[in-house]
RNA sequence: CGGGACGUAGCUCAGCUUGGUAGAGCGUUCGCUUUGGGAGCGAAAGGCCGCUGGUUCAAGUCCAGUCGUCCCGACCA
């Protein structure tokens, strides 16, 4: 048999290699995170996929709660006049706001436009709200779906509406505000590492990079398998630009009126994006344990004669949900290898298989999804009453194991460049995220962008004196250049 | 929003050039045999050929418009 026809062959799923975007799609659609809906742009997404967005939703929520935020809701529409008081986020957004005119019958006097992000309506209720600085911080964060008229979409990555959450926060001095961009940047970054396996590099954004309306945007940036990098969350410190513009003020404890501070920062469903693109492979998802709605699933293995198994099984998955693991029980009419592969597409971390062989010996088969079949530690045989110990320690071993790979895929494609040809070609073909002294000069930054396609991801400070490697000006930052999503 | 491709069964697609009875594979349903890597045989169901209009005795096929999808750019989380 050739080495070819000896690969493991997945219905649905092309190579990943080949064709990434196909690969991407197809695996969205197969593993039933989303379909598309019959609304241009959107997709409905679907319990497993909802499942992906609860586990993100409670970790990062935890970790919010857990540094004093609360959340909140706010109205999904907001007023034109409303809208048009900070001049350069108006002008930031408005190509892709979407407007309600009219009313069941009736024209409306005023448009309402369709939150494409919250600043706007929650800084307008902070100006009510805030009044002295006993007042002061204003921590919420809200979970909501917003709108935004792309033009060209994609499952996760860019959709016109999606989930995700916006922070907004009210502080009564500089250095509070930004502390408070530093810390949710810090929260972004080790939700990444640690739940999505998914190492990042966080900096802080160029000035063309920045956020509309912005004094200073923060971001998390991911390697894709393609070299292209992918902006995971943001976090904003807006100074007092909103606060004027909305008439945020408060009474200091020195009796003068103050503008305060604030800052705003989200991730979307988009995190979901990048778990998909990083860790999956030709056989479909792979995704980590902490993100996973089912972090195990158990096969029996029944024969026409020998049932055991299936009588077996329900003691096995009340044994794992006591434990506190996200198991289920596949006692569908449907083969072992059907299920093997339906539940490996759908990247579901451990599989415990039991069959007539286990149930004599009062064992368990426990595989990774994250390693080849015959790989060594792809699977282990274990003691029933060993179950829980044995599948919680497996489910570690698969985490741990996905942010090393994606480690070493972004370390490996990340280039600390001297030479401009070098720069610029890498720049050109998506090596991955090319690492560079830089001038931090916008019109650099335009003419790397028209020649190459990259820009700037994010920056961070330099180390030592250097000259920029892609225009020879002095260089006044590090930057990681790259493609991006 | 520019360039390109495409909308026919749940999915992947053939049929269109040259107008004349709606097709295949996979999937689905039922039955029997199977079950440690996507089973076999038999039977069945399943279609406003994206939508609107035009040409024609006759349109899946030709023409126009429209909506949507995918790819490549520009824009963006």
């Amino acid at each position: 048999m050739s080495e070819l026809l000896k690969q493991p062959v997945v219905k649905d799923v092309p190579p990943k290699g080949d064709d990434l975007s196909a690969w991407y799609t197809a695996v969205c659609l197969r593993a039933e995170l989303v379909s598309y809906a019959p609304v241009r742009g959107c997709v409905v997404l679907r319990p497993f996929g909802f499942g992906l967005w609860e586990n993100l939703q409670r970790e990062l929520d935890a970790r919010f709660k857990a540094s004093g935020h609360e959340n909140a809701y706010f109205p999904l529409l907001i007023p034109e006049s409303l809208l048009m008081k900070e001049a350069e986020h108006v002008e930031g957004f408005a190509p892709e706001v979407a407007w309600v005119t009219q009313g069941g019958t009736e024209q409306l006097t005023e448009r309402l436009a369709i939150r494409p992000t919250s600043e706007v309506i929650i800084g307008t209720m902070y100006a009510q709200w805030i009044e002295s600085h006993r007042d002061l911080p204003v921590l919420i964060n809200q979970w909501c779906n917003v709108l935004r008229w792309e033009k060209a979409t994609r499952p996760f990555l860019r959709t016109m509406e999606f989930l995700w959450q916006e922070g907004h926060t009210a502080h009564a001095s500089a250095a509070q505000a930004r502390e408070e961009t530093l810390k949710i940047l810090d929260i972004y970054h080790d939700f990444s590492d640690t739940v999505a396996a998914l190492p990042v590099y966080a900096g802080v954004k160029s000035e063309s990079e920045r956020f509309p309306g912005a004094v200073e945007t923060y971001s998390i940036e991911a390697l894709m398998p393609d070299g292209k990098a992918l902006q995971s969350a943001t976090s904003h410190d807006l100074g007092q630009n909103f606060a004027k513009a909305y008439d945020i003020t408060f009474a200091d404890a020195d009796k003068t009126i103050k503008y305060v501070y604030t800052t705003s920062w989200g991730m979307s469903w988009r995190m979901l994006g990048a778990v998909i693109m990083a860790h999956g492979d030709d056989r479909g998802l792979r995704i980590p344990p902490k993100l996973a709605p089912v972090q195990a699933v158990i096969v029996p293995i029944v024969r026409s004669e020998d049932r055991r198994a299936l009588e077996k099984a329900p003691a096995l998955l009340a044994a794992l949900q006591k434990a506190g693991i996200r198991a289920r029980l596949d006692d569908r009419d449907q083969k072992p290898g059907w299920k093997f592969a339906e539940w490996e597409i759908r990247g579901v971390p451990l599989r415990v298989e039991i069959g007539p062989r286990d149930v004599g010996n009062g064992t368990v088969t426990i595989v990774r999804r994250d390693k080849r079949k015959g790989e060594e530690g792809a699977s282990r045989t274990v003691p029933i009453a060993d179950i829980v110990r044995a599948v919680d320690a497996a489910l570690e071993e698969v985490q741990a194991n996905l942010y090393a790979q994606a480690h070493e895929f972004l370390v490996s494609h990340t280039f600390v460049v001297k030479e401009r040809d070098e720069f610029l070609e890498r720049c050109r073909n998506r090596s991955g995220m090319i690492d560079i002294p830089w001038c931090r000069r916008s019109e650099c930054e335009a003419f790397v962008k028209s020649e190459t396609g990259a820009t700037t991801r994010n920056l961070r400070p330099l180390d030592a004196d250097a000259r920029c490697v892609a225009c020879g000006e002095p260089a006044r930052t590090r930057a990681y250049f790259a493609q991006s999503y």
